[in-house]
DNA sequence: TCGTTGATGTAAACTTTTTTACATTCAAAC
DNA sequence: GTTTGAATGTAAAAAAGTTTACATCAACGA
């Protein structure tokens, strides 16, 4: 699967079609012929190229970067998964509970990302993370931004590590947002990825409060192993309306 | 310009739709409606909704990131700013310069992060930058991939100062990508951020060959300061046939 | 209970994009 | 000096997406 033709099977423009596709998301395909110069036939014979070389993926008027729109099409198990709607209420919650200003320890996660960018839109926060998605949300230029740790653990853009560690430990925060996997029945808070987890419970020691973000979809589950138990945060934050109120 | 309406203005279902939009980039108004068990038509509705109120941009058949297609439409002054082509070749010719395996030092930059994509295909590399968005063009798994420093200092995901320094000389690498602003007409490489240049200073240090990413338009022009001379690369990549067949 | 309001679905008219087919150009090959 | 083929442009037909207008339904307050 991984095997694909090479750039070099495709003409100057087309590759310069496929970078801009990829540095932008989505490409019109009136602005391309007009950019290029070209008729809009001639960079929809470009784009067909690429998509039918799984280049890139077409749509109505332009096209778009490869298995990120397609992955929408979620089937029925991945579902539950994503409940992007949950996550959102959580973040925007989690965001709420935190004072203008802090400093804040941001975790590895969507949920947390989604977080970040509303921590975003306010002034002034002083920013650690693992996480080198949390960290691009925010604009450096109005924000206190730091990432900590040195090796790239995976796709996610997270960091994990002795570096991660070391760093963590110098700091003292006043809130760390935390992700998990699952809670379990007995209130334990678990996750299936140890060497984050190792990063989460630095993390909580280093914070004043800690913050769970849990969307419910996590509570009843059980992972591989303990981050800490439920009452070690300050606040545990699932989207329900009264947290959330709690939180305002 | 930064005053936008809070994202309790919107459903619960217009906020997932934004989400979504913001994790993929782009979203076809079918998938939506599909995801959500509602007509395209009210989806339809979500979109203008939210377009109107500038969170995000609509596509026939879809919607996209705010100020990111849009962004494609380039006015003449920043098209030669851009000159995509030109650094997808410099990119390209720079990557076939790196031997499978090598350890690397991957500056910050669109011309460098378009190598990264490149060398990405390729197996096993040692990778250390100070630019989060080239670090994440590799995929984790297949290569060790390290970013270097702790402070973020613009939207451009780069990593300046004290951390990146002190961590970078203790470092010993086969080659140095690097990228800069402008080649004066006494051959020196030169650039307008200072603390940038102090990376690329200590990067080419630490490296045993350094290769120079300039596209055609940034010789004979000048700029703050002086990174180096060109003397000091040990191949300076311009995408012109010449090097690039002495690179393969 | 009644009427209002807001959200949603449906369908026809309209617009845009895509497809298909064919003409043109230009350069390499014979 | 044709011939050939690849790349491109043009135009009409087909397909897809959008708009507009109207019907439906549930929630809410008088």
């Amino acid at each position: 699967m991984n095997r694909v033709e090479p750039l070099s099977a495709f003409s100057p423009r087309q590759r310069e079609i496929l970078a801009l596709t990829e540095r932008n998301g989505f490409v019109t395909i009136e602005s391309l012929a007009e950019e290029f110069g070209v008729s809009a036939q001639t960079i929809r014979r470009d784009i067909i190229a690429l998509a039918d070389a799984g280049r890139l993926q077409r749509f109505h008027g332009g096209a778009g970067v490869t298995g990120q729109a397609e992955t929408l099409r979620l089937d029925h198990g991945q579902k539950e998964q994503l409940s992007v709607e949950d996550k959102l209420r959580v973040a925007q919650a989690a965001a709420a509970c935190v004072p203008d200003g802090a400093s804040l320890f941001l975790d590895v996660g969507t949920t947390v990302e989604m977080a970040a960018k509303a921590l975003n839109a306010r002034p002034g926060f002083r920013v650690f993370t693992n996480s080198m998605r949390a960290a691009l949300a925010f604009d450096p230029s109005r924000h206190d931004v730091n990432v900590i740790g040195r090796r790239v653990a995976g796709r996610d853009g997270s960091l994990v590590g002795e570096e991660t560690m070391l760093a963590l430990q110098g700091l003292r925060l006043d809130y760390a947002l935390i992700g998990c996997s699952a809670v379990d029945a007995e209130g334990r808070v678990m996750d299936f990825d140890l060497s984050k987890i190792a990063v989460k419970k630095v993390a909580m020691q280093a914070a004043g409060k800690s913050l769970l973000l849990a969307t419910p979809s996590k509570f009843g589950r059980s992972a591989l192993s303990t981050i800490a138990m439920l009452s070690d945060f300050e606040q545990v934050i699932d989207g329900s309306r009264d947290l959330a109120a709690q939180a305002g």
